[in-house]
DNA sequence: CCGTCACGATGACAACTGTCAACAATGCGG
DNA sequence: CCGCATTGTTGACAGTTGTCATCGTGACGG
């Protein structure tokens, strides 16, 4: 199931911390996004309904914790970015950073490292 | 304005070849992704509602030419992938694939070449 | 000149999203 | 034991998206 971008904003506070009341949720995304207790709510039940996340009943109320994973989130996110735009590859998506002056040097630099050490 | 997914497939469509008429947009890709005529027809209308294409009258029809370059709308959304996922940066992303193994050997060293060349 | 046909414009409609508010149940403080 | 506050469930509603079909109009062949 898809997660919206409103969505995804819960999922990231339970990535952070987990698991987390709606009231602690409320008063982490609440505030800044300026969402009502009423929006937070709702969202938490889409995310349930989507199978995202699951609830531990905690006396009265309930503790939510994330079970899609952020690994998995940000990998199909990340893929269906490539496939669509960049024909599945990444070298395309650098090269259009380099080429529109996105890339800092520290970004670079980072780069750099990486493919160093990913190249073993 | 935003483009969404079924939009974007019509846009890619002009991006490779320019300007074409409603037919051309039909044949192209009314085919491979299983759209009727009337559907494509909608998705035209709203870009050209969206400012994302521009419509030359020629004779009894019209041509199509996209607004928005590809350039610029990959760069929204890669920007907005990095700043979601990724805290803005694009090593963490590059980081991210490697870890899940979806970096093929050539993916590897066509990102090791590229990083030389960008490093100047 | 008339019927047909192609095109663009528009209407439709269900599903999903972003946002809130109202309501029902339930436990706690007094 | 009762009322109040908290929590989750639902309803609401407008805007967007995916998908099609219908309609009016003008062009073109006969």
């Amino acid at each position: 199931m898809k997660i919206s971008s409103a969505e995804s904003v819960i999922m990231e506070a339970l990535w952070r911390r987990q698991p987390l009341t709606s009231e602690a949720i409320i008063a982490e995304v609440g505030e800044p996004q300026g969402w009502t207790e009423g929006t937070v709510k709702q969202l938490i039940s889409r995310l349930l309904k989507k199978k995202a996340i699951t609830a531990q009943a905690e006396g009265r109320r309930y503790l939510y914790s994330p079970v899609l994973t952020r690994g998995a989130y940000v990998e199909d996110e990340s893929r269906s970015l490539l496939d669509r735009l960049f024909d599945g590859r990444l070298a395309p998506l650098v090269s259009h950073l380099a080429e529109s002056d996105k890339l800092s040097a520290a970004d670079i630099a980072e780069l750099k490292a990486l493919v160093e050490k990913i190249g073993k």
